[in-house]
DNA sequence: CAAAAAACAATCATATCTGTCTTTTTGTCA
DNA sequence: TGACAAAAAGACAGATATGATTGTTTTTTG
């Protein structure tokens, strides 16, 4: 999509008057069908990559005009930049819920981190963070997502797990461990560098390595060799 | 560069019509010629992207016209496929150039796959992998070569520490821990994801990894966590 | 109901990349 | 030196993406 050189926004117009008795239905309308263009972007990013996202492609897989397109985003980069915003609330949305399931053990972090990289918005994520490396706009648009989201993801492992902070350097290469591992088997998983069967043992391993990182580990390597009990299945 | 449709290739007509006392400097300057043009195409990879890395690029940045280009490489596929093949003996080169070295600690390997990862060849295969992705073509390209080195990555490891012998499984998770691990670092600081200053860290963790993992561990690193069993790999 | 605004659609002009073709320059050898 | 082929350069048409402009339908609202 190759994030045009930034062009000066003409003055764009009160889009309402006045803020009073605004109509409604016709704004849910609108933020409906701007939700789905973001969801065609997402989509596309995954079929496509993010160098062959291009504004008929998604149009067409959102099932409207390009004009029409062009009404709700008046150019690629808006969109992208919306839909950059929204997969970064998804991910934080889907932390804040697996914060929220009552079990919460060591290696519950990894299992449910890996759940979040299988599905379709971390491709998607990647695909920009990949481009984002040579065009700056996007760069710029991404990195300040990126380090609130490692922070988020600090910030929550350090609530969950308060035992921790008794060894802040431990829990420091715990969680870059957990991260580079998971990401990295992710991204070789998608690019075809890693079988699929090497996945499994990873998983265990690193639980493993975090339960023996613990400060007060409890048997902790005993955790490593509890019965996998979580289902892998591939998202679509 | 999005890698055209395929194209049927038209009849290439024989080069030289008679191999005998054929013109041998002339020869070795194309030679160079396009040797200059794989070396561009890998610096516009890096520079510009997978996406951006187009046939007028490659040119300017190799100092020709794009004709004479296309009189070297008759399309951007040709020269993409020539790049990669040229890449991957590179990646293999560097490993045999390693393995020359005298000196062989278990921790060599890492240090060594460390510095590979730095220098732009791995950057311009990881555009090329991320692109491979949603690129059939490409994918049915690169997929045997990214098999290829994987093998002989393990085939040069086994060689050169056969005190592994007698752990295939610590040994297969070793080699994928520490393809993982520097390789998602690697990528984790292209884009941004990660801070520089995690990496030493790291790698010192993954070193003491090894080396409790190692088969005759001799008193395996401290930071490290005990060994753990591993699950047995069956037998290929 | 009618005017206004939003949503949607269609088209145009520009730019760029690609592959092909033609022309010029350079080097090799009879 | 002059013929000849390779190397290099330049030009061309087809395809596609982009942003902008204009036109049409639907919905809100006075």
């Amino acid at each position: 999509m190759a994030l045009s050189r930034t062009r000066i926004a003409r003055p764009v117009r009160p889009p309402r008057p006045a803020g009073e008795k605004g109509p409604q239905l016709q704004a849910a309308k609108a933020a409906q069908t701007r939700a789905r263009l973001i969801e065609a972007t997402v989509r596309c990013l995954v079929k496509y990559g993010y160098a062959n996202t291009t504004t008929p492609k998604v149009a067409e897989e959102a099932g409207l005009s390009r004009g029409a397109m062009m009404h709700h985003f008046e150019n690629g980069t808006s969109l992208i930049k919306s839909t950059i915003a929204e997969l970064h609330e998804k991910r934080l949305r889907a932390f804040r819920r697996a914060a929220d399931k009552p079990v919460h053990e060591v290696t519950d972090l990894v299992e449910t981190y890996w759940r979040q990289l299988q599905k379709p918005a971390f491709i998607a994520f990647h695909e920009l963070a990949v481009a984002a490396r040579t065009d700056t706009e996007l760069a710029s648009i991404l990195k300040p997502l990126q380090d609130e989201f490692s922070e988020k993801f600090n910030a929550q492992a350090e609530q969950l797990f308060p035992e921790w902070a008794a060894a802040p350097a431990n829990f420091a290469l715990a969680m870059t461990l957990s991260q580079t591992i998971l990401e990295g088997m992710a991204i070789s998983l998608q690019t075809g560098a890693m079988d699929e069967g090497k996945v499994e043992p990873m998983l265990r391993h690193l639980e493993g390595q975090i339960a023996a990182l613990a400060p007060a580990a409890p048997a902790a390597v005993q955790a490593a060799a509890k019965p996998q009990r979580m289902p892998r299945r591939k998202s679509s």
